[in-house]
DNA sequence: TCGTTTCGGTACTCTTCCGTCTCGAAACGA
DNA sequence: TCGTTTCGAGACGGAAGAGTACCGAAACGA
């Protein structure tokens, strides 16, 4: 709770950029070489900073990239633009906008790495993929609602038919932004308008 | 060219036993710990191999890995119902009957483990993605054809459209080929049919 | 039988990394 | 000034695993 100055230790204080340093040194790495290039003495070397600096802030490598996982992303908020493609467009500027550029690369390989680690698994789900899929659901329910979409509409499905090509665009390319430049409208329209002759 | 009996060399011949007991250690070691958990050491102790047996057919890891690779899938053919659902209900049905049952848990988290290493994803797409994402594509460009589908449809993008739905899934599930169980024709038919009011 | 090669197993060196600990310097409050 | 804590840096012991070398036994052709 209190958080405040007057709880404040004797001493030196912990550094901020530092601190900062770290998490970014952390997210370079993972983005280099994977999780399995993540080591300790890598990251404090690339951070400039001695690693008990590290195991004083955290008690594991886990808990640090958990952190670090948080400074990828922001979580989006709903847009309501009055229809589903507008609302559609600009969530994907958004998402654009407030992923850092790393996360397109780092974002599916850690999702598929993960599957090593059940804690982490839940993470990426709660810090990166539940909020995106919950922020499109909400969009295609007031679609529904407002008679745009038809009625019977599997929400589930038409969320992934939404995200799964783009998932699996940045997968096989590698993860480069731009093979995913106006991907998701064009994805959108010709799931409104399907593909029968 | 000759891998007839006269080139045989003198001495003991190598087991054909050991080099199958290996590439199935090896499959099974990475699909219980990813590629993080697959070592030389623990793979000749699942195989009940030496360590030198090993090293005598391949010269690396990765090597070993990716003749492992062609184990878990064999080439799809393409059928021809004269339906492109018909064509694609096949191709299906066919995907999950010959891909080992580890293959869904195994391939994404390569997929994405990959991006660490440019030769096992070339690897990974050549032996599995590549020949899965044409098959649907010659589904879908004799169903344009045909006429069944729309003239100027972007089949790079549908194929994406198709399978990326699938991936998603199976990513999100940690890999539970329950979780796409009636998922590819669902997929199919919503896309067909679009979501349009 | 003899020479060659592979067999499973193990011992070995080398490298990488973890996590702890210590160092002298620096940054704070009292 | 004095006590406390953090700073960057690195030494240290230990664990894990890569790749090599060697062992006696076994399986082949000549």
């Amino acid at each position: 709770m209190s958080t405040s100055a007057d709880a404040r230790r004797p001493g030196r204080p912990r550094s901020p950029e530092a601190h900062a340093a770290i998490l970014r040194a952390a997210l370079e790495l993972a983005l280099e070489g994977g999780l399995r290039g993540l080591s300790m003495e890598a990251i404090a070397a690339r951070a400039g900073v001695g690693k008990a600096t590290i195991y004083r802030r955290w008690k594991s490598k886990e808990a640090l990239f958990m952190d670090a996982l948080g400074e990828i992303a922001t979580t989006p908020d709903v847009p309501d633009t009055g229809t589903v493609r507008g609302d559609f467009m600009a969530a994907s500027a958004q998402a654009v906008d407030r992923l850092a550029p790393q996360a397109f690369r780092l974002v599916p390989r850690l999702l598929a790495e993960a599957g090593d680690d059940p804690e982490l698994l839940e993470a990426m789900h709660e810090a990166l993929l539940r909020p995106r899929k919950a922020l499109i659901a909400e969009i295609l329910r007031r679609g529904v609602e407002r008679g745009e979409l038809r009625a019977g509409l599997d929400i589930d499905l038409a969320t992934d038919m939404v995200l799964g090509p783009i998932i699996a665009r940045v997968l096989t390319s590698g993860g480069d932004p731009r093979s995913i430049a106006g991907l998701p409208l064009r994805v959108w329209d010709a799931l409104v308008e399907g593909m029968g002759a």
